[in-house]
DNA sequence: GCCACACGACCTGTATACAGGTTGCATATC
DNA sequence: GATATGCAACCTGTATACAGGTCGTGTGGC
C-alpha cells in the first residue's frame, strides 16, 4: 500500500495534485524544445527508478506521472514503454505499469549475461579506447577512490556509472556497449544491490582499480579476466547477501 | 525513390487508400480483442520486415500505416518504438522512421554479439532442455533437411525460425533468449543474409545438425563449440559474399 | 536556361477525447 | 459479525485533434 495513492484527489487542482511527487516537472518554458519530451520524462523517471524514489512493485500510473511532470499522458505512455523494453518497469496489459520486481532467478539471468559481455567489453576497451576517454576513465577512478576515503555512498555510486559508461563507449561496439549498461541497469537500482555493504564498495574499488590498470596498459587479456573477476566477485556478494538474511 | 510515395493520394478513399498495401489490414472483428493492437500491429510490421516486402531505407509513415492497417495511428506509433528498440527500425526525430539500414560495421557489431552470446544459449540448451522442446527441435531440423531436398528457401527460412526459437527457448535463461533472438533479428532480413547463397544454407543445415546432435547428447561443451563454429562460419560467408561483389 | 523562393502536401510530436475494464470501498443482507 | 453486492473513482488502450516543421514542386525572376 502507498501513502499517497488511496487520498481523495482535490478535482480542483489539475496540476501537481495533492499526490507528493516523486518526478519533478518538466519546465517547458527553458528547456531545449529540440529535445522530445518524451525523452525528458524517460530521463526523469528512469532517475526516480535508480535514485530509489519508486520502488520495485509500485505502480506507475501515467496519468499521475503526466500531471506531476506537467505534460500529457503521450509521451509519459512512450517513456514507459521504453523502459518496458529495457526491463525497469513491468507492464500489466489493460491494468498498471509497475516499477520492475524482478526475482532472484532474473536477477542470476542479467548476471549471467553480463558475465558473458562484460568481459569482452573491457577487452574491446583496452584495444580502443583513446586519450580523451582514458583520461575519462581515470577521474571516474580517482572519484572511486575519493568517494571511498570520504566515506560517500552517492559520490561513489555517480563515479562508478561514469566509470561503467566510458568503458561501455570505448568498446568500439556500440551495440555491445549499450547491452552492457542496459544488463547493469536491469538490476543496479535494486536493493540488494545499490545498498551493498560498505565493506564490498571497498574491495569493489580495487577490482575496477585493475580493471583500469590493464586497460591503460592496452592489455586485452587482462583487462577481460579482470572484468571477469569482477563480475564474479559481484555475483557471489549478491549470493551473499541473501544467505545472510 | 519509392514508386508510391510520390502519388497524389485519393482523399475520397480514407482507408486502405491507393498506395500498395504493404501490410494487410488488421480483422477487427474476428481478432482476440484481449490482443492489443500495438502488438498486431507490431507482429504485422515486423513480418513485412522479415519477409522483405519493405526495403531497408524505405521510409515507414506511420500515417500509411494506419491506414493500411485500419487502425488508428496510436498503436503504430507504439509498435514502431518497439521496433527502434530492437534496431529494425530507425527513427530520425520529428522526419521520418525508416526500416533501418545497418552498416557492415553494425552487421559485425551484431554478429560480435551473437558470438558472444548463442555458445552459451546452446550450451544451456544442452543441458535444460525438455522432451517438448527436444521433439520440436528435432522437427525443426528435419525441416531443414526436407526443404534442401526440396530446394525451398522458405521452407528452410522457416524452419530455421523454429530452430532458433526453439534453442532460445530452452536455455533456461529468458533474457539470454531474447536477446539471441534479437541479436538475429537485427541482421536476418538483411539481403546480405537473408538470399544468401544456397551452398551456404546446404552447410548451415549440417552445422545446424551437429548443435541438434550435441543439445540431444546433453553434452554442454560440445553444443557451444558446435554453436560457435556455426556462427564463425556464419560471419565470415558474409565476409566472403561482400568481397565478391 | 538556371536559380531563388513561396506554396502546399505530408509527417511527426503532443494534447485531448472517448470507451471499456478493473479495483476498492461502502452499503446492504444474511 | 461476516459476506455479498453495487457504485464510483481511476486507469489503460485507442482514436482523434492540433501545432509546428520538413520536403518537394512549381513558379517567377534573372
Amino acid at each position: 500500500m502507498q501513502c499517497c495513492i488511496g487520498k481523495s484527489p482535490d478535482k480542483n487542482m489539475d496540476v501537481q495534485s495533492s499526490t507528493s511527487s516523486l518526478v519533478a516537472p518538466i519546465n517547458l518554458d527553458t528547456a531545449d524544445p529540440a529535445v522530445l519530451l518524451r525523452d525528458r520524462a524517460y530521463d526523469q523517471i528512469k532517475a526516480a527508478i535508480r535514485l530509489g524514489q519508486v520502488q520495485p512493485g509500485q505502480p506507475l500510473s501515467e496519468t499521475r506521472l503526466s500531471k506531476q511532470l506537467g505534460i500529457s499522458r503521450t509521451p509519459v505512455r512512450e517513456a514507459l514503454q521504453l523502459l518496458a523494453q529495457e526491463g525497469l518497469v513491468q507492464v500489466i496489459p489493460g491494468r498498471a505499469v509497475t516499477v520492475a520486481a524482478p526475482s532472484l532467478h532474473d536477477v542470476m539471468d542479467a548476471i549471467h549475461v553480463r558475465f558473458l559481455i562484460e568481459p569482452e567489453v573491457a577487452r574491446l576497451a583496452a584495444k580502443h579506447i583513446n586519450d580523451s576517454q582514458l583520461q575519462t576513465l581515470l577521474n571516474a577512478q580517482a572519484g572511486l577512490d575519493t568517494a571511498i576515503s570520504a566515506g560517500d555512498r552517492t559520490a561513489w555510486s555517480r563515479a562508478d556509472n561514469i566509470y561503467h559508461e566510458t568503458i561501455s563507449a570505448a568498446c568500439s561496439n556500440q551495440l555491445l556497449g549499450d547491452l552492457a549498461l542496459q544488463m547493469r541497469n536491469r538490476v543496479s537500482y535494486l536493493s540488494i544491490d545499490a545498498q551493498g555493504n560498505w565493506e564490498r564498495l571497498v574491495v569493489c574499488t580495487v577490482e575496477h582499480q585493475h580493471v583500469v590498470n590493464a586497460i591503460e596498459n592496452h592489455d586485452s587479456e587482462e583487462a577481460a579476466r579482470q572484468m571477469r573477476q569482477h563480475i564474479e566477485a559481484y555475483r557471489e556478494s549478491i549470493i551473499r547477501r541473501l544467505s545472510h538474511r
